[in-house]
DNA sequence: CGTAAATAACTGACCGGTCAGTTATTAGGA
DNA sequence: TCCTAATAACTGACCGGTCAGTTATTTACG
């Protein structure tokens, strides 16, 4: 039982929170919060439990940990293209939901969603998080530029919020379709073309 | 220490299961299924702990007969609904968000279904029973009408099963906020109005 | 070497499920 | 009608397993 050649671990404190945030992030998403063991993440990290604890406090803290690392580049990104672009409505619309569908599909932003509706009730703390941090600031930029549309005469009458949320609703739905029901052989939907009639038919209804 | 008049409990076997769901019901809706404990259950029952297991196997088993308490009266209802209105494609989707909406804000339904999203992945039987028993067949029946609609020249064309997603998801969205993000300080929509604009700019943007 | 990083064994609280015993209720005999 | 025996609904203390968090110890490395 020699230890050879190989050291039995490597002191690497630089990576270590980025890689645990990164394994909690895929346990989380799927699991859970309360069913996430940090013993798993631990080991998906190449960490042991106890080592989680030489840079977090709480399991609690790496959720936080978790959700602000999901959260922060895309809230700049979708921020930047709904200030940059200049065009009018409808393209600003397709452009952002050309954005959004190519995150939801290429990030496992879709599982941690899950989780912050799922968890809301128990982790207070978490929903206010993200809704104060994402969905909040999403939602107002975007009744911002839908009543910008609305002075322009892009867009017909009504609520700007309650039309941004209609905007938004389809893609979550079906994100919840795919990390809910898919899985349990329901039949699953094809998003980018779910998004794209969804996009046509919403500009059809909201145009004066 | 005489036990006087009041008995420490009744025999009221007829009553319990139902009792016991409807506990089960909210705290359910409240906590999710991993964090609901059966102490909880019981003591909102007004039973003890060991008096849930002369009824109900398994906690998974609890979970069982609330889903399909949730569900059963209210699929009846919405299929009754489609099958027996005989008018025009507009009219028949108006009457049916005005009774969806009514569901939505007269019973729990919005916590159960936020229970079922959240615990999905690691109770996958509880997914499986709630589509297959209600949003799979409420999903299909709406594309049945919808594309029934689309022969007689009424939508345009187009993927029914998105066409009943997109009509679906806003409210869906809604209830979600609602439960979600409302307890922690957000605005909350109202959701009347919210469904009104929404089938509004629906049947607009769903027109030939 | 000294010390900080990392481990692995450990603790204690919590919770689903069990079961021996208790009590309300019913049935039957005087 | 009253009393007693039998029954089954119900209770609550308990057990075993799990898991967040702690700590004593080992190991890498300047």
């Amino acid at each position: 039982m020699l230890p050879a050649g190989e050291p039995k671990f490597r002191r690497r404190k630089a990576d270590r929170p980025g890689e645990i945030v990164e394994a909690a992030m895929q346990v989380f998403a799927e699991k859970g919060f309360a069913a996430a063991r940090l013993d798993d993440i631990a080991a998906r990290a190449g960490v042991s439990k106890g080592g989680l604890y030489l840079y977090f406090d709480t399991k609690d803290d790496i959720f936080r940990a978790v959700v602000e690392q999901a959260i922060a580049p895309n809230v700049q990104l979708a921020r930047a293209m709904l200030a940059a672009h200049p065009g009018p409505f409808p393209d600003l619309i397709r452009a952002l939901a050309a954005h959004v569908g190519g995150v939801i599909q290429t990030t496992s932003i879709g599982g941690v969603a899950k989780m912050v509706i799922g968890e809301a009730r128990n982790f207070p703390e978490l929903a206010r998080i993200w809704h104060d941090r994402l969905v909040g600031p999403m939602l107002d930029t975007l009744a911002g530029v839908i009543a910008a549309a609305q002075a322009r005469g892009e867009v017909r009458p009504g609520d700007p919020r309650a039309y941004a949320l209609q905007l938004v609703a389809p893609l979550l739905v079906g994100v919840i379709w795919r990390e809910t029901f898919a899985p349990v052989g329901a039949p699953a939907f094809d998003l980018p073309a779910l998004i794209a009639q969804h996009v046509d038919t919403y500009l059809g209804g909201i145009a004066p």
